[in-house]
DNA sequence: TTGATTTATTGAACTTGTTCAATGTTTTTA
DNA sequence: TAAAAACATTGAACAAGTTCAATAAATCAA
């Protein structure tokens, strides 16, 4: 039996990017070499239930995939609000962009609201990958056009739609999601006080 | 005196992307000869007032890059209330970035609000563009990236500050853009009843 | 330049959502 | 497994924002 050491966060027994490899070929054709290329620029990170990637005030130094677990990413306004802008489970991609790409402090938080498992990737390395593989700038470009268009769709239901209807769309539209999190943390990604969601739920309950 | 006849939608004593190329100058560099390449690919159209670059339904064939004037892309809701999504004004771009990429019908209305000129790309000579300017793909990734970044903010500032804070700082933030727009527009950006808005400016106007 | 249309303002009644405080329930941790 | 911590529910008083209707002001089109 051949032993080798590492330091724990290591999986030899299979390959940790195999969940980031089958997202990649659902968007773009990628060769073998491209592939491992890109993907060996990954290194796996565990973050435990309530710790974080990234705190307000920090560079953020990754762009992640979450392999397990899930993140919430949010703020916290002056009153000591805290607004959810997205939820990343498996399969979801989480960063700071703005902090990531122009290196300034965040404004943002990324905890783990389960134990989780991320694959980080550096931003000289996510460069290197821009320049030396184009269809990784394509794959990124598009990717950030889908997420574009559904915070476009998100804004626009919060400018039109009620709460009741926001928590609606929000449960037929993530049920996985809905079943993970806590009302706090739902409350918080609609915009709305948790009471009231609390009220909302109990008016659609004795609805039916 | 030399007369060449066109349709009156050529402006043949200056070049018409000039703005354009400038635009572009501003974010990364190109040879003069990548410059004219990816330029001839747009196409001049004058909208009056009023009228309409897109409407809901159709398959949005183009992205627009406002030279003259000002264009607001907008939502309209089961009940008839009209939300938007936002202004574009000279050197900003336009477009159903949703329905342009996926050839679907839009949920959306572009329309001019003033007398305006715009520059337009078809999807395929923007594909065209994709493929043989790597340096275009970059242009339009980090474009996205920063409209994607200012978009988060939005939504942020939206579930948290109140409408008055809300339209406090769209004055601050735009206010070229609030010397030309109607408080109907702008009510309609910030998510509220127009004459919610008329007493939220009543109340600032009192108050100093 | 006038008549028509669009835009802005104001008030009253109403709806949606918040805040605070109290209480019960579930989950976590030691 | 007990205590602590986090989460969920409910009610009452309040604040934020809407709706409708009436009127004034500004802009547009002929």
């Amino acid at each position: 039996m051949l032993l080798i050491c590492n330091n724990g966060n290591f999986d030899t027994t299979h390959d940790m990017t195999e969940l980031l490899k089958q997202h990649i070929s659902n968007h773009i054709p990628l060769t073998n070499k491209e592939m491992e290329e890109f993907c060996n620029l990954f290194q796996k990170k565990i973050i435990k239930r309530k710790n974080f990637l990234l705190r307000e005030g920090e560079v953020c130094k990754f762009e992640g995939f979450v392999t397990k677990g899930i993140f919430r990413v949010y703020h916290i306004d002056k009153s000591g609000a805290e607004q959810i802008l997205y939820f990343a489970i498996e399969n979801w991609w989480v960063t700071d962009i703005d902090s990531f790409t122009n290196e300034r402090p965040s404004q943002l938080f990324i905890e783990a609201l389960e134990d989780s498992e991320v694959l980080l990737i550096s931003k000289k390395d996510k460069e290197f990958a821009y320049t030396n593989l184009p269809k990784i700038e394509k794959l990124f470009r598009v990717m950030t056009q889908k997420t574009h268009v559904a915070l476009q769709r998100r804004m626009i239901d919060n400018l039109s739609k009620t709460a009741d209807q926001r928590y609606l769309d929000f449960i037929e539209k993530y049920p996985q999601l809905h079943q993970r999190l806590s009302n706090l943390q739902i409350a918080a990604y609609l915009g709305i006080s948790h009471e009231f969601l609390s009220k909302i739920r109990n008016k659609i309950a004795t609805k039916r």
